[in-house]
RNA sequence: GCCUUGGUAGCUCAGCUGGAUAGAGCACUCGCCUCCUAAGCGAGGGGUCGUAGGUUCAAAUCCUGCCCAGGGCGCCA
């Protein structure tokens, strides 16, 4: 409908330009919905956007356009208003006609082909796994996950995809830090580092070490500790004391160290993966960064970096010329002790991602990563790819409230609420729906007591409840033994007001569900169910859908059954069940 | 200092590719269950859209300055 109205317009416009009073189109000929009934259906600003290059009034050149546009079955009236708005009012007709479109579609109904079978990766969540996922990284996790949803909806294929930071330094300090608590299984009393992981799940992994190993991997105390230099809070270098340990650990365990880490981040790993499953949340691939070394692409990269003269040594360390890419200052990318930098495996990996041959490339990343953006596009364009192909969407760290106040966190002190406990005190639905409530972008309070509260106050809720409430009309229906068929709804008898009302509705989801996925804005879609579920609850409460007229019932049930399958189909977006009864 | 995001109702936030009287939820006041689930509905109060300029027929929306707040600016990952 808004397609027809849309091609009549730029047809119109196009004959104005041949009869030479409208120079050229403009880029975007906007029609909207409109937000006040009395403005009719849909309402076009053309004729004032347009208006200094015909060098008229716009009223003027509304009047214009509207004799020049095409007759219409489906238009009922145009008016000029206001300003030089053009409204146009559709035929009850063709307004209703949506309502067996969705029908007929079912749960197909909304998807579009603007994607064209685009190919696109789609990295979120990639936490370290150095712990369990925390409220923070649930965030990305939803909003990644509704993104990917959205594009698959508009004809994009997407593939999902987690980079596991399984090596580096981190992981040192993972495997010290269970190896430390499985010395204390086996009765050693002991200095636990500063900057060790605290949390009770890296007790948990020594525990399982312990209890199917035994004391195999058991060495002296005096050994892990030899020639450590003091901890932070000893007046020492917390740094350089865990890389102390870390560097005794690796020669006293030799190969056991590594088996030690393995069970560390398979477990980890593990527990993440389960996590996000349960949380609806499915990734295609988990991509190593330790292949990136293994496999040498790292090193080819950087090799290849060098051949082009895009890096340079200093102080023994090298340097990539990101200045050159307009970054503020250049970037090490192999340090001077010939380690690999966090951003030497970026290049790698993103290289990699784009010869995999994707039409776009999106990361979501938290937005303290926003510094990194610059870089890493300067890499790929040094590598002979196109920048322009990665888009990088941030997510703004969600604060956490309890009670009224700020909930301090911290992965390293293991002090931090997990995505597992959010999920069970609050449920998946209303986690998935009020990560994506709030625009991505925007910093977020995220207000546990309200989360959890199962009141009115969680809007899920008010949506799950239209979507249960259609259904227990249906089995109303269905007690009653009538007969349903929505083939042979008559939808003229739909005359109330807040009937058309509803119809208007539905008629917006096919152009929220585009712009969502094309913004990359969730919200716009949850703000729309709830929109669409006000309109029910009114009708439900000023009408009653099962009458003593049969026609009007089934007219009724129809159009009811519409709006349950578009409540479906955005919720099933969401991420967010749609129970029949609650 | 530089980069970045924000400052809209008491609170949490939509609206921001400029458009017709600035919206929602919560909270507050008043109504609505002999009737398909009251986790609902209806009505009402509540706003200098941070601030000062600028562009425009038209600015919450675009531009600039300023004020306030969050985040980022490592040979950490």
């Amino acid at each position: 409908m808004k397609d027809q109205l849309q091609d009549l317009i730029k047809k119109c416009i196009q004959d104005l330009i041949s009869k030479g009073i409208l120079i050229e189109m403009p880029p975007n000929v906007r029609l909207d919905h409109t937000k006040d009934n009395s403005h009719g259906d849909y309402a076009t600003n053309i004729a004032l956007m347009l208006s200094k290059q015909a060098k008229m009034k716009p009223v003027d050149l509304a009047k214009i356009i509207v004799d020049q546009l095409e007759e219409s079955s489906f238009i009922n009236k145009i008016e000029i208003a206001g300003p030089g708005f053009i409204n146009f009012f559709i035929s009850d007709e063709s307004s209703s006609s949506v309502v067996s479109e969705i029908i007929d579609q079912g749960a197909l109904y909304g998807s579009s082909e603007i994607g064209q079978g685009k190919k696109v990766l789609l990295e979120y969540v990639s936490a370290n796994p150095t712990g369990p996922l925390h409220v923070g990284h649930g965030r990305g996790a939803a909003y990644g996950a509704t993104i990917s949803n959205l594009l698959r909806a508009v004809g994009f294929k997407v593939d999902n995809e987690y980079y596991v930071n399984d090596a580096g330094r981190q992981m040192d300090i993972l495997a010290v830090s269970i190896y430390l608590r499985y010395l204390s299984l086996c009765g050693e009393n002991l200095r636990f580092p500063d900057n060790g992981y605290q949390g009770q799940y890296i007790k948990d992994i020594a525990q399982v070490i312990y209890d199917t190993s035994g004391e195999e991997f058991y060495k002296k105390l005096d050994l892990i500790f030899a020639n450590v230099s003091k901890d932070g809070s000893e007046g020492g270098d917390k740094e350089s004391h865990i890389d102390g340990l870390i560097e005794n650990s690796k020669s006293i365990l030799g190969d056991s160290f590594r088996a030690i880490f393995q069970v560390g981040i398979e477990s980890i790993l593990g527990g993440i993966k389960s996590d996000l499953s349960e949380f609806g949340v499915v990734f295609e691939k988990w991509f190593s960064e330790q292949s990136l070394i293994d496999t040498g692409l790292s090193e080819s990269c950087i090799s290849k970096l060098k051949e082009s003269q895009k890096v340079y040594e200093k102080d023994g360390a090298l340097w990539f010329k990101t200045t050159n890419y307009g970054d503020e200052k250049d970037r090490v990318v192999v340090r001077d002790n010939g380690n690999h930098t966090y951003f030497a495996s970026d290049i790698a990996y993103h290289f990699d991602k784009f010869e995999r041959g994707y039409d776009k490339i999106i990361n979501v990343w938290g937005a303290d990563h926003h510094g990194y953006i610059s870089r890493v596009k300067a890499s790929i364009d040094a590598l002979g790819h196109s920048p322009d192909k990665l888009e990088i969407l941030l997510v703004q760290f969600a604060n956490l409230y309890r009670g009224g106040s700020k909930v301090q966190m911290s992965t390293r002190s293991g002090s931090f609420v997990t995505l597992e406990d959010l999920r069970k005190e609050v449920g998946n639905d209303a986690a998935r729906f009020f990560y994506i409530l709030r625009k991505s972008e925007q910093h977020m309070d995220f207000d546990l007591d309200l989360a959890k509260s199962k009141t009115n106050e969680n809007p899920v809720y008010y949506i799950q409840y239209a979507h249960a409430r259609i259904c227990s009309v249906f089995r109303q229906a269905n007690e009653k033994e009538m007969e349903v068929d929505h083939s042979q709804a008559n939808l003229s008898l739909l005359t109330e007001g807040i009937e058309k009302n509803i119809i208007k509705e539905l008629s917006r989801y096919k152009s929220v569900l585009e712009s969502s996925a094309i913004q990359y804005e969730p919200h716009q879609l949850a703000y729309y169910l709830r929109d669409l579920s006000t309109h029910f609850h009114s009708y439900y409460n000023a009408c009653k859908f099962i009458v003593e007229d049969k026609h009007l019932t089934q007219a009724r049930l129809s159009l009811i059954h519409a709006t349950r399958q578009i409540l479906i189909n955005g919720l099933s977006i969401l991420g967010v069940s749609a129970p029949e009864s609650m």
